[in-house]
DNA sequence: TTAATTCCTACTAAAGTTATAGGATAAACC
DNA sequence: GGTTTATCCTATAACTTTAGTAGGAATTAA
């Protein structure tokens, strides 16, 4: 049950972005090499966030990304539930947790809410605003 | 970041052995039978669980599994570790972490030890036997 | 001796992860 | 308007993990 490296570069993409945002998109290029990562890689990355609109993209020659809000905006929890599809242990449970006829009864139903809550609770408790206090 | 259907089929197993204890051994196959599960896959699962001593085992005809212990005795989280190899949501956090140069200021680390105590926390808060009183 | 049962080792198929590659598209700048 | 700088999009390949099957060896009860 581990993250995935996409969930945790992206977490470092998101950081680098609110640590270098000065008004103007930061380039994939500069993030990719601040963060040791190749750039191609971030391209996937990038996208994902992109479509979950965490973060806002300008196009062509001086283009970038940059965060679509301030760093308090964003949880942890929202960018890995970007990048790992969700953060739920199983099916059954979370945000669109499949319908299960045993949902009533089903004793392990009971762990995996639990545990989801914990998960869910303790991911969106942390904001990229925390990270960079963190940092210093 | 999902459980597997061996950690979920392990929970089953241990449970059903909880239910099903009377002294003498239960045969795979009659777990089997009840939980819906190949007996050929099982056998995997048990043998994990038995490396584990979770479960101790009687070879021959009239063979079969029998918890360790009392079902009080053991935890989800317990059974999953075994199963899962680890709970934690990264290499660098819980039990035998790897040993990461970054630690001391890695951001990303104090996310991951944060997370794996909310996730063992709740595991290792639940029983066999918390399971049986839910049944009811 | 036979039947029941765990134990052990391989193997296969499917899925997911971690990248890399090549080029299309869009905008800035001279 | 062409060149350069970037994002964007699709395909692909290598690797790992998971899920599940198969066959038979070892052990014990009856």
């Amino acid at each position: 049950m581990k993250i995935s490296t996409r969930g945790r570069n992206a977490i470092k993409f998101m950081l680098d972005l609110a640590d270098h945002d000065n008004g103007t998109p930061v380039k994939l290029k500069e993030i990719a090499s601040r963060q040791n990562i190749s750039v191609k890689y971030l391209e996937h990355i990038a996208s994902i966030l992109h479509r979950a609109s965490l973060v806002t993209s300008v196009k062509g020659a001086g283009g970038g990304y940059l965060l679509s809000g301030s760093p308090d905006k964003f949880t942890v929890g929202q960018i890995l539930k970007a990048t790992e599809g969700s953060m739920a242990p199983a099916e059954c449970v979370g945000e669109g947790g499949t319908e299960c006829q045993r949902k009533s009864f089903c004793v392990s139903f009971l762990i995996w809410d639990k545990l989801n809550t914990a998960i869910d609770s303790t991911l969106e408790g942390i904001t990229l605003d925390d990270l960079r206090t963190w940092q210093e």
